[in-house]
DNA sequence: TCCCTTATCAGCATAATTTCCTAATTGTGC
DNA sequence: GCACAATTAGGAAATTATGCTGATAAGGGA
């Protein structure tokens, strides 16, 4: 028996999952609360397995509730379930280590297929929810602007970011260490920087090179 | 019509891939092809909808594939289907922006499912794969480990991430250069690096401050 | 109280970095 | 051929950074 707990400021939506919840073959609905502070406490005072949590509601919003229940009960799988599809609050919620992310206009069978499958151990998205995700990790290394730095400029800015020392440089790319500090102006003029280290932490910040 | 073109290098698996997808309404396999150069060149004679993408292929491999694909055919939804589910390929495929990532036991209810979602422009991914992406966003958030860092020496790194000299972060501080100098001494010995750059990118790998 | 850490400042010596200058070679494109 | 950029290298000088030692003061804990 799959224990379900709801979270929502909405009497209405609360009574309806409540409904389609209760005719599902091994899901119980065992509490509904109406604020963040309500789920906090049935889940300090109840053990159960599912919080479907929204995340605007009055008082203890649903995010800082999931913060604190993460943190003392991470047997419950927490899924968002929210008519929020902000980017701002996406990726906040989903470092908090949510098990699920739906949106509210979700179809009945797709939320109760979500709550068997976070039941399962599975993470469940909303396709857009994914989308941003996958989104977030192709725009972020789309270098595009590369600044016009050369191949070889480019190779001396992944040594600076290994961390190496210009002499380093030289010896490992088989040059002078004048040409290295040459390259290096070069560089720091082309990314309009002034020394090394923000030039690496630059060349980081914009994916020029992979720090790792 | 969803026009189909399975790239895989196993005769066997692309034969039974064909049978599942033939009796499928609104579905054709379209061509098989059996490496990446294959997958490039159909890409790029004849148009088409999915591609169904295993990664290890002789010759041309399917990263490489996907990567020229990608790049020349926006409008083709890939589907990378394999059996690796190992962390390195995942993220430089995901990088790549392809559509799909599903391993091979899905079921073949599961695989028409994602072709149609893909074909309508939703993202599919792997329940493992959406874990480990989640994983590396709450992962990612874990500094824990600050190296006996006392609160000045974390202030003065901050600063040294931002890119500040010595003598800019004394000014900012109201402290002497010489101090700040000292600190930095510190601060290198305990994170065990010889430089502020070295520093500054151990400090952002270790996420003990935040780039940006 | 004594010891340790932290934070502050300083001097000295050395090393590393950065800038500015010139200049040769090579390859690419017009 | 000519112009231009990339790569290479060197000289000279200024600036910055780093290591080491020493010192003072405040605060916390055994």
């Amino acid at each position: 028996m799959i224990k379900v707990v709801i979270a929502d400021d909405h009497p209405l939506l609360r009574e309806g999952l409540r409904r389609i919840l209760e005719f599902e073959e091994g899901i119980r609905v065992i509490s509904e609360v109406g604020d963040g502070q309500g789920a906090i406490n049935i889940a300090r005072s109840t053990p159960f397995d599912i919080l479907l949590m929204d995340l605007n509601m009055p008082g203890v919003n649903g995010l800082e509730a999931c913060r604190v229940i993460r943190r003392e009960r991470t047997e419950i799988g927490i899924i968002v379930l929210t008519v929020d599809d902000s980017d701002e609050k996406i990726f906040q919620v989903l470092q908090l280590g949510v098990a699920g992310y739906l949106l509210k206009d979700v179809i009945p069978k797709t939320l109760v297929d979500s709550i068997r499958k976070v039941y399962a151990g599975e993470p469940i998205l909303a396709p857009s929810v994914t989308g941003k995700l996958l989104g977030q990790l192709t725009s972020s290394n789309t270098p595009k602007n590369n600044f016009g730095l050369s191949n070889r400029e480019m190779e001396i800015l992944a040594y600076v970011v290994k961390g190496s020392s210009n002499r380093d440089i030289g010896i490992s790319l088989f040059i002078s260490e004048k040409t290295v500090k040459n390259h290096l102006s070069n560089i720091f003029r082309k990314l309009e920087v002034e020394d090394r280290t923000q030039a690496a932490l630059k060349a980081v910040k914009l994916k020029l090179v992979q720090l790792d």
